[in-house]
DNA sequence: TTTCGTGCAAACCATTTGCAGCAGC
DNA sequence: GCTGCTGCAAATGGTTTGCACGAAA
């Protein structure tokens, strides 16, 4: 495990969270999967039983809840009945068009975006930034056609 | 109803929709709400009720649905368990930051963020854009100490 | 008259939670 | 050994859906 990585969890360690099998797997399951890829809780556990890795249902929650915490994972929410989640890269944030009506969404990077969230961030009292997520919402080519 | 609506509502009309009372008494509450005020479904069921207008809260969820679709509102997710509507004011719309851990929320505006989601939606094949949504995810002041 | 929309109640389903046992540290 | 974490199973709760009736156009 690259070192930043070793890092982060012995600052959490340091606070008195505990680094268990499940939650550093998790982690490394996310780290080795192809850049965008976001997938739900239910993919994620998918995935990870077929690894051979044990983890029930409800420590997955956990887990993720625990990753989004501390800004290893980004929580996505595209207006669907479940979330995605997908690893947290610092100044490589995506961003999504998402159609309202059939769920398409499509990616896009946008180097801009940083600097401004870092400065609205700055702008509060100790307001420390984990994440950002800028999302277009509208009506796609196809659905529009219909 | 500022004449900007009605001809919506007309347009709607002959492509097919019906516009019923449940849907223009809902949008109408819209309208009289203080800006920035973003209600879940049941906080909207419960004032329409105490304005005498009947409506089922299933009613309620596909009103919510067709109205932000057809862009009259916008739907907010902060990571809660439940979602958040308000009023979907062109070139107004006003973004969030929302701390991880214990749900606050801040909200900004931003004038420069309305030209970028306009052009990065205008690089998408017939993309009609409805809406765009910065959120800026952290921790804040009184959950760092804590 | 023809659809489309509504209300009701039941179903859904992702997520959360209580509790007992287990395991980091 | 202390305390936080996990697994299990049950509960939760916002949202969706099937169906029969009512109403917009």
């Amino acid at each position: 495990m690259p070192e930043s990585r070793s890092e982060k969890f012995n600052k959490l360690r340091e606070e008195g969270y505990r680094i268990t099998p499940q939650r550093k797997q998790l982690l490394e399951l996310f780290y080795e999967l192809p850049e965008g890829e976001h997938l739900s809780a239910e993919e994620l556990h998918k995935k990870l039983l077929s690894k051979k890795i044990q983890i029930s249902l409800a420590t997955l929650y956990r887990s993720l809840k625990f990753l989004t915490e501390n800004g290893f994972i980004r929580e996505l929410d595209f207006g669907e009945y479940h979330k995605h989640y997908e690893l947290n890269i610092p100044h490589k944030q995506h961003h999504h068009l998402v159609c309202n009506i059939c769920g398409l969404t499509i990616e896009f990077e946008d180097e801009n975006l940083y600097e401004q969230a870092f400065k609205i961030a700055g702008e509060q009292d100790n307001f420390e930034m984990k994440d950002y997520q800028f999302k277009i919402f509208g009506i796609c080519g196809k659905c529009a056609e219909r």
